[in-house]
Order: structure tokens, then sequence, then C-alpha cells
DNA sequence: GTGGCGTCC
DNA sequence: CAGAGGGACGCCACT
């Protein structure tokens, strides 16, 4: 693809402007700072305020290699300056020079005594970063203002805020700037068009501030997340990204190679066994082949009411078909190569020699986190064959992978939010909690569970975090429903807080409209009043996970300031957190101070939170993330 | 862009 | 009576 022209993108630009009307900051009423006089005096109100926004133009999206193109501010609503810095075309009259601008801006970006706005604060620190700036006195990221009031209310994005918070749909990048594939063409623009669409995204960034932050200040637990939680994780998250992981390129090479071998050899005995080609990563072509030329039995059928070919019904047929069996080989395998072992290497930054996934602080309604370009939080584990992609994931020279997991935090969180005695009393005695539940289910002795047991109370346990039924712990188990429905009945006969909680949860979600986390973060909930029974009761099983599964992350999430904390105090950095995959922390640490720093972890993750019963976390190093689990 | 599927916690 | 497991992201095929 080949991005357009630049001087027609000029043209075409002041086209769009016009048509582009600003209700709330008029056209040219903001200041271009673009000689010493009009520099000076902006300095002088920037150290005089105690708040302002501002706002970073680049010319890309990677913090590592992005280059810092100009400066927006803006210290009341209207009094907005955009300073340009490394213009390549200019219609104006000149910029000053980018090295002496950002050496007199240093001193009023690291006074932690002047608040900063912005929106996606994490991305300006990486930007900053790389001119010797270490951004202090983040307060107000408006993304997470956002989030926070309204995990579920749909993008953040600044121009979804505008539209939401200001009825105006506001200039994009996209009107003035041509992007080709993470590539911004924004210094390529004339200036004054650049500082017509940056001005107003300060002053609407400053303005949305000014409209959520008085509803946060209404709400002290939701404040108290804003503020303990999601802004100081902001600078950790940006130190782990810009840290990256360490990946073996040459070993997936490798696999990749002996994957393309075994896939062929599939390949061609599924076509021999039906008799005919076929591609057997269109479920549409396995369907037919399977269900309409083969005449096997459609065990069940996708939502779109087709017949379905996925893993439990291909593996039902594998009983007594070959031709199932050979699909879900290729199947597993070709999951393998064309997500993690062709595309990781793809992903390697050629400045730092390492894979940099982008975290997002505000993207799920329960208030995880969620990992892109590459998503670290999905890398196989399960499966043998998978974990051969875990083990390419690799110490640098001198350092061991030290991987940190919190041991069933969610049942923990269970038991601490229900109080329900049992279960409280076995996360105390430090018991098998799997097997103390088949104990009580199956009613007999602990040394007496045998492993089926155990399974079955593990699919219990894990079922009533996600609020399951009957009939789905049936389908897991593979038992008739009325024997699932008996385990069910046994569980809550000998835990009946856990059920009074799950009834208290459900009541307090229809009667608010939202559940909350520990720490009060909150979840909306609009579907559990809905008159459509599935949506109902989807969101009911939502409000029943949501409590636990965000707890978590805020337990996780503080964890992380902690360590962060220490971790940039230490003279010498011998350690460095790498990855965050929910419940589990991946370190790279030097050989030297491997003990020392597990045990520091250990203590810091499991000192999160006091809850009324202990956190566990389980603990590992290794020269790759597979043999550090 | 959507649907089906599969990977993780 | 149907549908009956929470939260994510990414790949491919197909439209």
């Amino acid at each position: 693809m080949k991005a357009p022209g630049i001087k027609k993108t000029v043209s075409a630009v002041a086209e769009k402007l016009e048509t582009t009307v600003n209700p709330i900051l008029p056209q040219d009423c903001y200041t271009d700072i673009l000689d010493e006089d009009t520099f000076a005096t902006w300095l002088k109100r920037l150290k005089a305020a105690s708040v302002f926004a501002f706002d970073t133009e680049t010319d890309g999206l990677d913090v590592l290699s992005a280059n810092l193109v100009g400066l927006s501010f803006a210290i009341a609503p209207g009094e907005v300056a955009y300073l340009p810095m490394a213009h390549d075309y200019l219609n104006l009259s000149g910029q000053l020079d980018r090295h002496s601008v950002l050496e007199r801006l240093k001193s009023i970006w690291e006074d932690e005594k002047i608040l900063k706005i912005g929106q996606n604060i994490k991305f300006k620190i990486g930007i900053l970063a790389r001119y010797g700036v270490a951004l202090r006195g983040i307060a107000y990221d408006t993304m997470l203002e956002s989030y926070v009031l309204n995990s579920v209310s749909g993008l953040h994005a600044i121009t979804n805020l505008v539209n939401r918070y200001q009825g105006y749909k506001p200039t994009t990048i996209k009107t003035i700037g041509v992007k080709a594939k993470h590539k911004l063409f924004l210094k390529k623009i004339a200036s004054s068009a650049v500082a017509r669409y940056t001005a107003e995204e300060v002053d609407m960034t400053l303005r949305l501030h000014l409209k959520m932050w008085p509803q946060l200040q209404k709400r002290p637990d939701l404040l108290r997340v804003f503020r303990e939680i999601e802004m100081p994780l902001v600078s950790v998250l940006s130190h782990v990204e810009r840290t990256g992981v360490l990946i073996d390129a040459s070993a997936l090479s490798v696999y990749s190679q002996e994957l393309a071998k075994r896939l062929d050899e599939l390949e061609m005995q599924a076509h021999d066994l039906a008799g005919e080609k076929f591609n057997l990563a269109s479920p549409k072509q396995v369907q037919a082949i399977l269900y309409e030329t083969g005449k096997l039995p459609v065990l069940k059928r996708t939502p779109g009411g087709m017949p379905s070919t996925n893993e439990d019904v291909l593996a039902e047929l594998a009983i007594d078909y070959i031709l199932p069996k050979i699909i879900l080989e290729f199947r597993c395998l070709a999951k393998l190569k064309t997500t993690y072992t062709d595309k990781l290497p793809l992903m390697i930054n050629p400045l730092s020699g390492r894979v940099h996934t982008s975290y997002y602080q505000a993207v799920t309604s329960t208030g995880r986190l969620s990992s892109r370009d590459p998503n670290l939080q999905n890398i196989p584990v399960r499966k043998a064959e998978g974990r051969r992609i875990r083990q390419a994931f690799i110490a640098a020279e001198g350092y061991r992978i030290v991987a940190a997991d919190y041991s069933q935090i969610e049942l923990r969180i269970m038991a601490h939010l229900s109080q329900d005695s049992e279960l409280l009393k076995a996360f105390v005695e430090g018991k098998d909690i799997h097997r103390t539940t088949a104990a009580e289910i199956f009613g007999v002795h602990l040394d007496e569970v045998d492993n089926e047991q155990r399974r079955s109370a593990k699919a219990v346990n894990f079922g009533l975090i996600y609020g399951m039924s009957s009939f789905g712990l049936s389908r897991q188990l593979g038992v008739p429903r009325c024997e699932a429905q008996r385990y069910m009945d046994r569980y809550f006969n000998r835990y009946p807080r856990i059920l009074e909680y799950m009834e208290r949860t459900r009541r307090h979600a229809s009667e608010k409209g939202y559940v909350t986390t520990l720490y009060g973060r909150r979840l909306y909930l609009p579907d559990v009043r809905s008159s459509n029974v599935l949506r109902r009761k989807a969101a009911e099983r939502a409000a029943i996970n949501a409590p636990m599964q965000g707890t978590a992350a805020d337990i996780i999430k503080r964890a992380m300031i902690r360590l962060d904390a220490w971790i940039q105090e230490q003279e010498t950095p011998l350690v460095c957190m790498i990855m965050q995959v929910h419940d589990e922390l991946v370190f790279e640490v030097h050989k030297s101070v491997i003990d020392a720093s597990s045990d520091h972890i250990r203590r810091l993750m499991e000192g999160s939170i006091e809850l009324t019963v202990p956190l566990k976390v389980d603990l590992g190093a290794g020269v790759n993330w597979d043999t550090a689990k």
C-alpha cells in the first residue's frame, strides 16, 4: 500500500477542516508558540499552574521509535497553545528547536506538584522518556476517569468521550493526517492544520476532565480506585511495556518448519479419507465434508444454526471416526503456527530486539487488563505442543525468568466475600481446596478422594466462580444432569454462605444495576433488568463473576504498583517486571539476586491486601517461561 | 466486517 | 420452551 502524496493531502485537509466546526473552541482561538517570547510566556504560565492538560504529537505510535513533532497545552478551557518542534512542512514563520524546548520544559514535566491531565498518559510517558524526561505529577488520565466511572459504557477514546460528554464530533487524526500502517505523517502536514487539531484535542481533554472529575468526587470508592490503583498503574505499565520480553526467534522458526511438515501430512491424510480436496482451515468446508458428504451425526449447532465442528464435537466424533481426529490435530497445530510461531518473531522490535506488547487499561468490564499486539496473555500452556512456544520466552544472558502466580485467588476472594466458615477454614489451614471440596460433596475422607472426584470438585469450584448451571456442569463432566445437580446441592449444603452470597449478589445487581469489587470498583449490568430471559441470565452470571474477577484484578494491580516502586528505587536494576497474565506476574531477574528477589516478590504479592484468608503465591525460576512455572 | 474457532486466566 | 460458563484477543474464511 502506498501513501498518497503529501501535497494532495494538505489541500484535502484544508477542505475538510472547513466543514468541521467546533462550537466550543472557535477556530484560531489558541496560541502558536513559534518564537522565544511566546514560549517564555507559556513557560511561566505552566510553571505557575497547579494543573494543566497536555498532549504529545508524534510521527508514530511505537513509543520506542516515535519522535515528538509537537506539544499542546491547555491551562484553562479555551486557553490553549500548540508548540510545533519538528514539522518538515511549515507554512508558518518558523519553529523552536526541540532540544532546547524540552530542556526548559523538563523541570515542569518532572515537578510532581504540577499536576498533569491527559488522555492515555501511558503513551506520553513513553515518548517523553525517549527525551530523558521522567514525567511526574501524573494525576488525571481522562481515559481512566471515564473507565472508572463506567467500565462498560463503550470506548474511552477521546473522540468517543468528546462525543459523549460534549455532544460534539471532534476533528480526528484521519481528517488531517495520513495514516499508513503504523506510520503517521503528521510532521509532513502544515503545522497550522496540526495545531488546529491538537489544540482542539487538548482543550477537549481539559474540559472532559472538568466534567468527569466532579462525578468521581461524588463517589469516594471510585475515587479510591482511580487514585490508588488506576493512576499509579499507568507508569508501571509503561515500564513493563518498554522493557519488553526476549523471544528466541530461531527456536520458533525451527518449530514453524516442523509444524509446516506435519500439517502437510495431516492435510494429505484428510484429503485421502474424504476422497476429495478441501480446506481444513475452513469451518464451512469441514462441516460440508463431515456432515454432508460423510453423513456424520450432528451433535451440536453453532449460534448461527450451522452444524458445529468445534473441539468438543470433533473429540466426540473422533471416538468412532478417523477424519475428525485428523482435523483436531490439524487445528491444534495450525493454531500454534499461524498465531504464535509464525507471528511472534515478526513482533520483535528492531531497536530493542525484544517484543513489546501493549497493555490496555480501559477495555474490560471487570477491571482486568488486556494485552494486544501481540497478546501475551494467551500464550499456550495446557498442552506439551503449546508449551514449546513458552520455552521461546527466554531471559537475557545472566538472567532468569521468575514467574509468580496467585494460587486460587478467585476462590479465596469468594471465601472472603461470602465469609463461609468451611471455605475460610480450608484456606486458613492451607488445604488442597479441590480435594477438600471433593471430600465434602462425595462424603468421603480427605485421603479417600480419588482423582476423578477431585477433577469433578475442581469443575464445581470453577463453575461456581462463573455462575454455571447444573446443565453446564453436567456437560463439562460428562455426567447426567441430575448427578451434576446433586454435586451442586451437596456443595451448597456444605458451604451455605456461598449460596447466600450468590443470591445476595444477584439481588444487589438487579436492585442497584451494578456490582462492586472489594475496592469499590463498579460494574454496571443494564441487562439484569432485560425482558429477554437469556440476556438477563447472562447478566446475572456476569454479576456473580465480576466481584471475584474484578477484586483479583484490583489485588494484582496493587501488587504491581508496589513491586514497580521497589524495582525503580534500586540503584542497579537487576529485576524487571516483564509480563502480567491476570493472576501471574513474570520477571526477568539477574542470577545473583534470584532468591532475595523471589522472597520480596512473594511478600509484596501476598501482602497486596489483607483478607480473612491468606493469599498464596506460587513462584519459580528458570531459563524460560515454561521451566519457570 | 462477521462468524467460527481456539488460546489464555 | 429454549438455552443453559465469567473475562479477553487473534487467526482464518467468507461476504
